[in-house]
DNA sequence: TATTGACCTCAACTATAGTTGAGGTTTTAT
DNA sequence: ATAAAACCTCAACTATAGTTGAGGTCAATA
């Protein structure tokens, strides 16, 4: 709203509440995702912190991984392999994107793996530790022979 | 491993690390699935818990059903529907992993059209709060018009 | 200039799904 | 009979992903 710091052509910094009014995030979530350095920021002399436009980008791809079901540790171990200090290029958005494909791709094999194993078994009814495969999903029991589990596996 | 509360082809009571051995899930864990209402049991006469065979059943219903990513609080809905003296039937079963299927179905397509837009956009990289879909997956800022966000939308 | 809105930090709280440990009792095995 | 293993409750803690509120400061506007 405001054309103070400089003329509008170059102003380059936003407040927190206009990335959270841009990006569609809460405030506070920008502040919890700086303490966990998945977004940065500079501050003004009054200690407020202001962002280079990259970060809306940033947010941007923190949502949509987030979609993809990737814990926000892993996108921020991601995001700190790239420069921190310029905005996201259309290349870094490609290689971030296409790992976060691939575990989506994985995640969709798994889920549509078991839908397969849970219609198959829905006449069945056994649930048996030993002989269903819904409840043995990596066979890790007959890893080591048949019998009652061991107690409190890892 | 006791054959003391009868002979054993009328015992039908489990204690709760029997449970855990044969059920794979932890003694806290089934605990913790009693104050939730997911499992119920019996008290012996030192307070222990018995549990009648069906709790296995119903363990492995509720492992089941969490894996096709089910939250606790449903699944207690959908068991507590059923009556929770008796062990669940074949036909139980078959209701409840019809209706979770159903879910898991939706989960599994939401996962592939969010994969297939990911897909067309990997190229591109806008990200833009008003016209990439990965961004805007409901349309939900264009159902009132154009510009900066909401503050803070619900 | 004064007031209001936006911002600051820090702690505590929400929800989900449990785990861990302390302190004490019961059951089982020797 | 006694020691060990299993059990009991309850509170606190873990992790993930934030939200809420208190108490105080900064900035934009009337």
């Amino acid at each position: 709203m405001t054309e103070k710091e400089g003329h509008w052509k170059f102003r380059r910094e936003l407040s927190v509440g206009e990335v959270a009014a841009r990006s569609g995030v809460a405030v506070s979530t920008l502040h919890f995702y700086e303490t966990k350095g998945l977004i940065h920021s500079l501050r003004n002399r009054g200690n407020q912190r202001r962002y280079p436009r990259g970060v809306l980008r940033r947010v941007a791809v923190i949502k949509v991984a987030q979609r993809t079901g990737i814990p926000l540790a892993d996108i921020q171990a991601a995001l700190s392999a790239l420069p921190h200090d310029r905005p996201l290029t259309v290349h870094d958005w490609a290689a971030l994107s296409k790992r976060w494909r691939e575990s989506l791709n994985e995640r969709i094999d798994k889920l549509t793996a078991l839908r397969d194993q849970l219609t198959s078994c829905i006449g069945c009814g056994c649930l048996s530790m030993e002989d269903c495969p819904l409840r043995n999903p990596e066979d890790t029991l007959n890893a080591r022979g048949s019998g009652p589990q061991l107690i409190e596996p890892t």
